[in-house]
DNA sequence: TAGTGGTCTAGACCACTGA
DNA sequence: CAGTGGTCTAGACCACTAC
């Protein structure tokens, strides 16, 4: 079953069979994998190998160890797709924010709880805001659910010259979103920027997204301008990659 | 060092004391950790609880191991930015693809090699292209350098009822690009979409970008629509995360 | 209770790096 | 050459799951 004269470690011959019965459907989605001690003896090698070789799959993504039950074969998740260029005003008027019109699209049951806090700006949040370090930023912490599980956390940081004495700096930013209320205030939005990147995420976030090994995360700071191009507000968004895609349109010209 | 009756694994701990050390810049980005014989001591745990606390950070991207030399803390990568709206006929009429414009803004020098086959359209390629699975679909491989180093796998599927004939079917498709020939040809493009996921690398994928240990991979699928609205080519796009962000703009209405 | 994965030890040999 | 990480073994005990 392996070769142990190859010069190929053997926990990489074993990942790579395993891998191949997989691609070839031998075991199919949600299938549990021979146990570690009897690949032990199919292998002919030691439980660390064994080990080591369902450790590649599970950073991998390709399986899911379960403790007490086995290692399965992991069901590729059904993507949420988000369009991401419908931050319209119409939307907004609807009384529906960005994650609640993701919602109606998607299907599922949101909801969310959010933490309002103020801070001193860094330096990276300074430099996307325009702002001076150390001025003072309106921070709302949120986390997002579909169906009671964390799907989304969101972070969202505003010059506090925007927001003093709106309903932006209460928990509850009333119909429409913050958004609405930066308009009502006279800040009407002119663009929005969205940088995307990925990582794997830290054990907080991990945790917080119940992500299995394996899971990167996507993150993607917007950026909402004034019409006169001056920065209203930043949002950190951190996504479980095996769940959402992104889609963005634009015209050719 | 480690509490071995907390309960709590220890390799986690001893990956949480280095984790900790590290974010408070006792080592910082590109010093050498301790060798993993000297954590044994330190730690007062054996070798692969040191090796499985260091797995977990190379998992998170935090480390990097070199063979021989030592486990070194990731330096964070300068991130290379794509502004993803900017493919206009302007661009493309002075001479570059998308891929020399980056690099033209990104100030590397760029290299490429190009394979082009034929194949029939699977499930996905036929749903990206609106055409019946099986159809002919011409299909450009290419492998993208940057000083050298391959920074992005791309491969672009057109079907062939577009390309027959045209330059898009061989290696050299001219200045311009494939999009330019694709115009002559009466093939106007008027829109893009971007459908952007990302996920771990297969073991192909990481050798060929020679990622590090856990790097995520992004995904990008770009379709080009006609004027009309049928899709004129999709283009799969892996790039490597550490090194890529990329950037949506959009008007607010 | 039996079977599963999770954690851990002590020890060994190998391959690679750099002085 | 010494020091480093990479691989591997044999064996042990634990925590969790399901019957």
């Amino acid at each position: 079953m392996v070769d142990k004269t190859s010069g190929v470690p053997l926990h990489r011959q074993v990942a790579a069979d395993l891998r191949r019965r997989i691609t070839a459907g031998e075991y199919a989605a949600g299938d549990k994998l021979p146990s570690e001690r009897l690949m032990i003896e199919r292998y002919g090698v030691s439980r660390l190998t064994v080990r080591e070789a369902i450790g590649l799959l599970r950073t991998e993504g390709v399986v899911i160890a379960e403790h007490g039950r086995g290692v399965f074969v992991r069901p590729s998740a059904k993507i949420q797709r988000l369009s991401r260029s419908r931050l319209s005003r119409a939307a907004r008027a609807a009384d529906k924010s960005a994650f609640l019109a993701d919602a109606a699209t998607g299907g599922f049951t949101p909801s969310s709880s959010v933490h309002v806090r103020f801070e001193a700006a860094d330096e990276r949040t300074a430099t996307y805001l325009e702002v001076q370090p150390g001025e003072e930023v309106t921070v709302r912490d949120r986390v997002m659910r579909a169906d009671g599980q964390v799907v989304q956390l969101s972070v969202s940081r505003l010059p506090r010259t925007f927001t003093r004495g709106t309903k932006v700096e209460e928990v509850e930013t009333g119909p429409g979103g913050a958004y609405a209320r930066l308009e009502e205030a006279g800040h009407t939005i002119g663009r929005y920027a969205e940088h995307v990147g990925s990582r794997m995420p830290t054990p907080e976030e991990a945790s917080a997204l119940q992500l299995s090994q394996g899971t990167p995360i996507i993150t993607v700071t917007r950026v909402a301008y004034r019409e006169d191009d001056v920065p209203l507000e930043m949002n950190d968004m951190v996504l479980p990659a095996d769940r959402y895609e992104l889609s963005y349109e634009w015209a050719a010209e």
